[in-house]
DNA sequence: TTAACTGGAAAA
DNA sequence: TTTCCAGTTAAC
């Protein structure tokens, strides 16, 4: 039998239903039929395209010129009602059963398959969870394409030295049914855990360990952290467990070859560990065993492009959906973590009690909120007596830790007499000074005010009743003169510090992590954490304390700086993240908050929130809140058009009802061409 | 971007 | 009733 032409095709609709004729214009001759291919001649592709309702496969007809290269995976050019789009082929079949014409392919880009199987099916339950289009998750799985590193192939793997589930137990062996765990995975099982790490566990250490597990059984893991110093820390324990060749990380600041030439050393089966920032869940791994979530608190890893996927929730649909195991990790707990457990899909790992006791000591010290509202410049004393005499007598032994909340150096300023914020005469923002020399000038606008007086009693003084890390480094410079003082905050971070008495002042998730751990760690200024407006403030300041006073040397001392009745510090001084996590759960539950209720944002401008809404289908049991206006962003001014915004809740059992409606909402108000509103499902922050 | 569809008006 | 055309819509 003959290849089927374009001819034959036309007249074949249960094969393919009439093509269309590829004709030159004007007076150029009809081109040549096309041929097309013989074996499975339509691709099923998912087109680029930000329009909601195109959210589906759509077919085309493939030229027998790229049967080969066209495959599941590959990207593609095809022509879309005019114009030419990217696409990605998902599927090669025998017929469509689109009604109409078929367009051929225009171009196969590459025949690298990008896009794998699972990484397709699981975009589509991302989109679907997130009430987003699928393309919008695509951008986020797939980097995109660097020609050149595409053409150098991927070196090949080294033999592996398969480590024993021995040596892996071993090193999860300080945790309960730890080593349970490791040696479940390099069985080639697939369990499920919530694991609160003891004060100064090496975390990135026991990760390595995991995937090795992992590695042995002849599996792939994906590790996330939540940034690139996370990242080179895992990466340094993995090269030391496996040695190199093994893993690779990915993170988003490498660069788009790296970046591409790392993406592609995965989906090529050449590397089957990974560790990296949020997009490394959607790593291409082969034979996923593992997926790994450190810190899952951090707000790192709520993705801020539509459709705004938590790394911890994708994490976890794909865990189910391709029967890996998952672990969830931190010092702290979040809610979500804890919940995982109240429902059973995940089991606890906690740190044995002998390990707790020799953790570390956490004192609380400072006044009292009794004593504040009795005379509010008892706050004044940032380092009262017992915080002084700890950093002293650690300094004997190593370096001191101290937490500062704020970046900068005055972080705000109020009047010295009457205590009035001090505000911008231009343009109401907030007062700030950058360093002792600097002039203090609007943290919005950027005017200087070298003669500040105060609008509510004309006061020239001022004073900061919150202080950043640059002064309070400077202030403990003058304390103790003889003392090497670091800074580690903002874009000046450091990774690590040497075990040499020194005070390093970092700002949260800026702390280095010290050789043989902090002789002392000060956490300072604990009521301003708490003073947040935020669901999550308590969760938010016990997991950033949690983080800082782990960095401590086995039986080190904390000292925090606050009232000792707060329930967030008698939480960490106990060390208690688990039960800290099911209290706040308990408040949530009774709030109808989440994770027992689950909850959604839609925000747009007045007119089409309203169409919106209209459009929107509530689904059982559904609230609607609002709609509000939305504040103006600290340093904007109002925006010429407001946006509204409104809250939908629904019992978390109908968490995929809403999903599905608000899904449903975007595709009507597509098609509808009706102005565009942003969905946020699970909004971090309410 | 453009082919296919829609509905309304003109022709028969 | 048929044909034509302009504006709309869906998009393989």
């Amino acid at each position: 039998m003959t290849k089927p032409t374009y001819d034959d095709l036309t007249g074949q609709p249960e094969l393919l239903p009439g093509l269309v004729r590829a004709r030159a214009k004007g007076k150029a001759p009809a081109k040549k039929a096309i041929e097309f291919a013989d074996v499975d001649p339509v691709a099923q592709v998912l087109v680029d395209l930000p329009l909601a309702h195109l959210d589906r496969p759509f077919d085309y007809a493939v030229p027998s010129a790229m049967a080969d290269a066209a495959v599941p995976g590959a990207r593609v050019k095809v022509r879309f009602a005019g114009q030419d789009v990217d696409a990605f082929v998902v599927a090669r079949v025998a017929s469509s059963d689109h009604t109409g014409r078929l367009q051929p392919l225009r171009r196969v880009v590459s025949a690298e398959p990008v896009l794998a199987p699972a990484i397709a099916a699981l975009s589509e339950q991302v989109a679907r969870r997130y009430a987003g289009s699928r393309a919008d998750v695509l951008r986020l799985a797939v980097p995109p394409r660097h020609a050149t590193t595409e053409k150098e192939s991927s070196e090949s793997a080294p033999v592996r030295r398969p480590e024993g589930a021995a040596e892996a137990g071993l090193a999860w062996s300080a945790d309960t049914h730890g080593a349970g765990f490791v040696e479940a995975l390099a069985d080639g099982r697939s369990p499920r855990a919530v694991w609160s790490a003891a004060p100064g566990t090496d975390w990135p250490t026991r990760l390595a360990h995991a995937a090795a597990a992992t590695y042995a059984s002849g599996r792939g893991s994906i590790i996330c952290v939540p940034d690139g110093k996370d990242v080179a820390r895992v990466d340094a324990a993995l090269t030391a467990v496996l040695g190199t060749g093994h893993h690779v990380t990915l993170t988003a600041d490498s660069g788009p070859a790296a970046r591409y030439r790392d993406f592609l050393s995965v989906s090529r089966g050449v590397r089957r560990i990974v560790v990296g920032t949020r997009a490394a869940v959607f790593a291409p791994v082969h034979d996923l065993g593992l997926l790994v979530i450190w810190d899952d608190g951090d707000d790192l890893y709520a993705e801020p492009r539509a459709p705004y996927p938590h790394t911890r929730e994708v994490l976890l649909m794909r865990a189910e959906a391709e029967g890996a195991a998952a672990l969830v990790g931190g010092f702290a707990r979040t809610v979500e973590a804890e919940y995982l457990l109240t429902t059973g899909w995940a089991a606890e790992i906690l740190p044995t009690r002998q390990a707790l006791r020799d953790g570390l000591t956490v004192a609380v010290t400072g006044a009292t909120d009794r004593e504040l509202e009795r005379d509010p410049m008892a706050r004044a004393t940032r380092f009262p007596a017992l915080a002084f005499d700890t950093i002293r007598s650690a300094l004997a032994d190593g370096p001191v830790l101290v937490q500062a909340p704020r970046a900068g150096y005055a972080a705000s300023l109020a009047c010295e007499r009457c205590r009035t914020p001090a505000r911008c005469s231009s343009c109401t923002g907030p007062l700030r000074q950058a360093s002792s020399e600097q002039a203090v000038a609007c943290a919005w606008c950027g005017t200087v005010h070298p003669d500040f007086a105060c609008t509510t009693c004309g006061h020239r003084g001022l004073r900061a009743p919150v202080r950043g890390d640059a002064r309070t480094a400077e202030e403990l410079g003058r304390t103790f003169p003889r003392t090497v003082v670091r800074s580690s905050s903002g874009d000046r971070v450091l990774s690590r510090v040497d075990a040499k008495p020194a005070i390093v002042v970092a700002t949260p998730g800026a702390e280095p992590v010290a050789d043989g751990g902090y002789a002392a760690v000060i956490l300072l200024d604990t009521w301003l954490v708490l003073a947040r407006l935020d669901l999550r403030t308590a969760e938010e300041a016990l997991r950033r304390w949690m983080n800082a006073a782990a960095l401590a040397a086995p039986g080190g001392k904390v000292v925090a700086v606050g009232d000792p009745a707060e329930p967030t510090l008698q939480a960490l001084v106990r060390w208690d993240p688990g039960g800290f996590a099911r209290r706040e759960m308990e408040e949530r539950r009774s709030a109808h908050l989440p994770p027992a209720s689950r909850m959604a944002t839609i925000t747009g401008s007045a007119g089409a929130l309203d169409d919106a809404l209209t459009l929107l289908s509530k689904p059982e049991g559904a609230e609607l809140l609002g709609p509000i206006e939305v504040p103006a962003a600290p340093g904007h001014t109002a925006p010429e058009s407001p946006e509204f915004r409104a809250v939908l809740r629904v019992p978390r059992i109908h968490g995929p009802a809403l999903s599905d409606s608000l899904g449903e909402l975007q595709r009507l108000r597509s098609a509808r061409k009706l102005d565009a509103v942003r969905v946020h499902v699970d909004p971090p922050g309410l």
